[in-house]
RNA sequence: GCGUUCGUAGCUCAGCUGGAUAGAGCACUCGCCUUCUAAGCGAGCGGUCUCAGGUUCGAAUCCUGACGGACGUACCA
């Protein structure tokens, strides 16, 4: 239910009806419960235009506005304000709609468009790390909203397959023979002693170096060791990926070597638009105002990430069409964003008209605020902390109620993997956050476990109600009436967060709204003796809502709900 | 040095397309289970929204400056 805009159109509608010649704001949820459901703040804003004062022109605009359908009632309040409330019949009708619709109300966009989302994208040459939780499932969230929402999305897994290290690796995996797929199992591990061997042995070191060029010049046997070493990487990625229940698959992949053949075009055809400047011995590209320039290619001729990134803006934008594309990475790389779009844009690289967006986040910190290590400083290997997370979730699970074996580790899975996603994605993704157990698995305020156990409740009242669900939905205190209102709200949200790339906005409402429910469960009994048969067929029905949009709210997140905790 | 960004309750955070008395959770105090999951609900306590100016009828929100922190700052990604 697109909400704020129906509420604008008659807005608007009143504004031409009076003959206000401005374009209105948009209206804006109340403040308060006290000041109904939604609120227009424009007249206070029109008053120096119009000569007049605010208090009039509000009234001007109450007489013109349509309150036959959806508004119930119109106040002048304060200053200017005007507050609105929602008719009781007219929400519940909404919400038997919603009720009746797989998509719990939400239409899907008239104008979809088609998004590139690159996100996660790891480094082969090393296991996933906690630096790598981010980016993974916000660019998942991401991705899944603006599917639902209509879109037609293309998630892009940019992984970090070329460089240098991969001589060293490769060289390494042919000396292990037979065990080296076996020990890439763990990748750190070989990692780890494949450097002290190259740092060891010049041989080695010699032959590493040898295998870089060999690589990149077609080599056959080296580009099978290379594939093969990459294959198991990846393959640790699909088991974090895995746990995560992140939608991320090989086909989603276009690695960094995707677009080396490419390289050398982009350097031609900067070099075309007169883009192109030689300093210090590299090719440079000097942006209008800015001191320091865009590298494109090493003085030594290799091509660095700012190339890559280069070449992959355009095959986004003129092979797959993109019109939107957005870089789900860390804040500290905006700087790099900001000036390849530039160049991506001034060199016509990239049409006009594509939307290029970094979706910055900021640094996952430990409890005492400093970037999140190991205790001996150590980077957090991502498949740890998420096991850990389930280990810990199946503490605090398995003493609550008579639960199988199965069940609990099942449980312990969602409730786990749930909290881990729930607390990253719950926090305003530009700024830093604390990573804390206690406080994610603690299961109070905000966090995945209320969200589940509300659901899990709602489940449950059904278990024990066998009957047909029927009837109408009415709305008989101010509680059931908040709760309706804020279940259709939902679409409205859900396009903001889209707009703005922001999960949190999405927990943040869904946060809102059980609580909302919690209270409203507490205040209206629904199977208890005495109830109303058609005030219970009411109530089951918002339960019902309230249960498939927490589910569906969940899902956008990724996370999973169970019918019983 | 320059740039980006952040600074809201004891702690962790919302709110930031300008609107009415700045909101949650944790912690602390108190109250609510003989039938719908108490992992819940209610009440209380807690604030110079870092500071100083400015714009505005109105500023936590926009602008300028200061202070404090984080990050970035030419051949890594």
């Amino acid at each position: 239910m697109k909400l704020k805009s129906q509420l604008n159109k008659l807005i608007k509608e009143a504004f031409i009806k009076a003959g206000i010649d401005a374009e209105p704001i948009s209206v804006s949820e109340a403040t308060q419960p006290q000041f109904g459901d939604y609120q227009f703040n424009g007249a206070m804003a029109l008053a120096k235009k119009l000569g007049k004062n605010p208090r009039e022109i509000a009234a001007e605009i109450l007489n013109a506005l349509d309150t036959s359908t959806l508004i119930q009632k119109a106040e002048i309040a304060g200053p200017g304000f005007i507050n609105l409330w929602l008719d009781h019949k007219w929400v519940a009708s909404a919400c038997k709609d919603a009720l009746s619709d797989e998509r719990v109300g939400i239409s899907k966009l008239e104008t979809p468009v088609k998004v590139v989302v690159d996100y996660s994208g790891p480094n082969m040459a090393k296991q996933m790390h906690v630096g790598h939780l981010r980016s993974t499932i916000i660019g998942d969230t991401l991705s899944n909203l603006l599917e639902f929402l209509g879109d037609e999305v293309i998630r892009q897994n940019h992984i970090g397959d070329w460089g240098t290290q991969f001589g060293m690796l490769i060289a390494y995996l042919e000396e292990s023979g037979n065990e080296g797929a076996e020990q890439l199992c763990d990748l750190e591990e070989f990692y780890k002693e494949a450097k002290t061997r190259f740092d060891a042995d010049k041989a080695f070191a010699d032959k590493a170096r040898e295998y870089v060029v060999k690589i990149q010049s077609g080599d056959h046997h080296c580009l099978n060791l290379w594939q093969k070493f990459i294959d198991a990487s990846l393959g640790h990625c699909e088991d974090v990926y895995g746990k995560l229940c992140v939608n991320l698959t090989r086909e989603d992949v276009k690695a960094e070597s995707f677009y080396n053949e490419d390289l050398p075009q982009v350097i031609e055809d900067l070099i075309q638009e007169g883009l192109l400047q030689e300093s210090n011995g590299a090719q440079c590209v000097f942006l209008e105002g800015e001191e320091i320039p865009v590298i494109v290619q090493k003085g030594d001729g290799g091509y660095l990430y700012a190339t890559t990134d280069l070449a992959a803006l355009r095959y986004r934008a003129n092979v797959l069409h993109a019109k939107r594309i957005c870089y789900v990475v860390d804040a500290r790389q905006s700087e790099h964003f900001r000036q390849i779009f530039h160049v991506a844009k001034t060199s016509r690289f990239v049409p006009e008209d594509v939307k290029l967006e970094h979706v910055a986040f900021g640094t996952m910190m430990d409890k005492s605020g400093r970037p999140f290590k190991t205790r001996d400083g150590g980077t957090v290997k991502l498949i740890d902390l998420l096991d850990e997370a389930v280990i810990r979730a199946k503490d605090a699970i398995k003493e609550r109620e008579n639960y199988t074996e199965e069940e609990v580790e099942h449980l312990a899975r969602i409730v786990g993997i749930g909290a881990v996603k729930y607390a990253d994605l719950s926090i305003n993704r530009e700024s830093n956050y604390i990573f804390d157990w206690d406080k994610m698995l603690s299961f109070e305020g905000n966090t995945s476990l209320y969200m589940q156990y509300a659901y899990a409740r709602i489940q449950s009242i059904f278990k024990k109600h066998h009957a047909a669900v029927e009837g109408d939905i009415i709305i008989t205190d101010a509680l059931e009436h908040q709760l309706a209102v804020m279940l259709l709200r939902f679409e409205d949200i859900l396009e903001r967060a889209a707009e703005d790339a922001s999960p949190n906005q999405i927990t943040t409402y869904l946060y809102e709204m059980v609580t909302l429910f919690m209270r409203f469960y507490e205040q209206n009994p629904i199977l208890k003796e005495g109830v109303d048969e058609a005030i219970r067929m009411s109530r089951l029905q918002l339960a019902d809502l309230t249960a498939k949009t927490i589910k569906k709210g969940l899902e956008l997140l990724g996370i999973e709900v169970v019918d019983r905790l």
